[in-house]
This record gives C-alpha cells, structure tokens and sequence, in this order.
DNA sequence: CCAATGCATATCAATATGGGTATACAATTT
DNA sequence: AAATTGTATACCCATATTGATATGCATTGG
C-alpha cells in the first residue's frame, strides 16, 4: 500500500507547503489561479493541481466569473486539524504561558468586535 | 519530483492516521513499543517505522530500558502545526462560539490548577 | 467566426511511501 | 552459552505524488 493520497483529508492536504501557502493568500480574499501562480511562482497546472486537492478536502471554493475560476479559502476545514493539535497544547505550554494565551485570545475577541 | 517525505516536518509525518494514533497513545506516558504494536493492531515492524518517523521529526523521544524500548511524546513539536492551524480559527468560529471557546479554556485552565 | 486569454487535464519521470515478511541485533533468562 | 524476548532494519510490491510539458476547453474580444 501507498502512503494515503493527498486528498484523503485536510491533514494531507497540508502537509504540502505550497498548498499551505496557498490558504494563506487566500485569507486575503477571493483570488484568480493566476494571481496564485504570480504569488507562488509555480507553473499554472500546479497551482491548479493543488487546487483541485484543495478543494476535493473542502478547503476551498470555486466560483466561475467570466473566464476566470475564483478561488476562496473554507476554513471550517481545518478544524479537524485545530481540533487535534489543540488537545496537545497544555502539554507543551507552562501554565503561565497558557494563562498568556488565553488572555491574549481575549484580547483578539475584544479587537474583532471594534472591527 | 516525489512527495516531500514524511520525515520532513511535523506536518507529513502527522498527516498519515497511525501516526497519530501513537501518538495519541503516548498521551498517557512513555510506553514500549510492543504496548504501541497491540494498541495500534499493527506489526511491529510497522509500529517501529512509524516511531522512527516520529523520532525522525522530534515529535517522540526514546528511552532504552532493559530490552526495551520506551518511548515518550515530545509535544513541542507540534507546535508549528498548531500556530498555523490557529492563525485561521477565527474564520471558522463565530464570535460567540469563540467567546465560548476561551472561557471553556479558562475553565480547563482551572481544572488543571487543582490537579 | 477566429484569435486570445484563463484554467484544467493528461502524460511522463523520479521518488518514497506503507504494508508484508524475513531477519538481524540486543538484553535477559535459564 | 543457548534460548528467548523486544525492537530495528532490509527488501519487495503497488501506488500515488510533485514537477514538467503539452494540450484541451470555455469564455470573451475583434
């Protein structure tokens, strides 16, 4: 048996950089594929072969305009992945430094609600 | 070019299930590898390829014992998965859900006082 | 209607995976 | 010292990946 193909899950999915990489540009926004080959620098099948991965672990969204396909980031998908490194998190944070953290999310939440 | 491998970093070698699984395992403390082989219902052969992986990208630590091989979960490594992870929470959580989130974490964080 | 633009797909190569099985090695026990 | 237990490693196979390149298809412009 081979290793689990990429578009098994999200965890699969991102484990390849440039897919991540691709997720970060799109917390901008809604992104043509060819503003992704301009950012990534990749051959433009590329970038559409890791978005077609991208999108087959729900990750992401197409939306056609005119001749051009948008691309937009679904995070929902990477809860799971949230979800599963979050249990570890106390056990590699001191306590004070989680009370930090959690402190810090407060503040987070505070700055998105004047957004 | 192949696959990057899995030994690359934290975020291939935790894509593939059993892996996680173990590590999961190790959770509740150093273990032999033969505890992991019947956890897992796996060869051991195949346990001991996986732990190396995981030895690999510094996500376990081992330990000799006598004839065995203890080994034990180095979080930390982690880490980089769930800084990226994290970075995209709020654009799956509502506010209120995330409001709900960091209260559940301070209560955590007060369970774990008393422990 | 034909050309051009924006993407997607097909094909080829090189690679390394994960599982199976056999075997080597190390520490213990008898 | 020989046998046993606990692990690691080597080798085989089938598979699917990423990158390159060429090509197909759809939409828009002339």
């Amino acid at each position: 048996m081979a290793r689990a193909a990429t578009t098994a899950d999200a965890f699969n999915a991102v484990a390849e950089p440039r897919r991540r990489e691709i997720l970060d540009a799109l917390t901008q926004g809604e992104r043509p594929v060819n503003d992704l080959v301009e950012l990534l620098g990749l051959a433009q099948p590329h970038v559409s072969r890791h978005l077609r991965v991208l999108r087959e672990v729900g990750a992401v969204d197409v939306r056609g305009e005119g001749r051009q396909r948008l691309y937009r980031l679904n995070p929902q998908a990477l809860k799971p992945i949230h979800d599963w490194v979050a249990s570890y998190r106390h056990l590699w944070e001191e306590r004070f430094e989680l009370l930090e953290d959690v402190l810090e999310d407060l503040k987070d939440e505070e700055n998105q609600q004047d957004t």
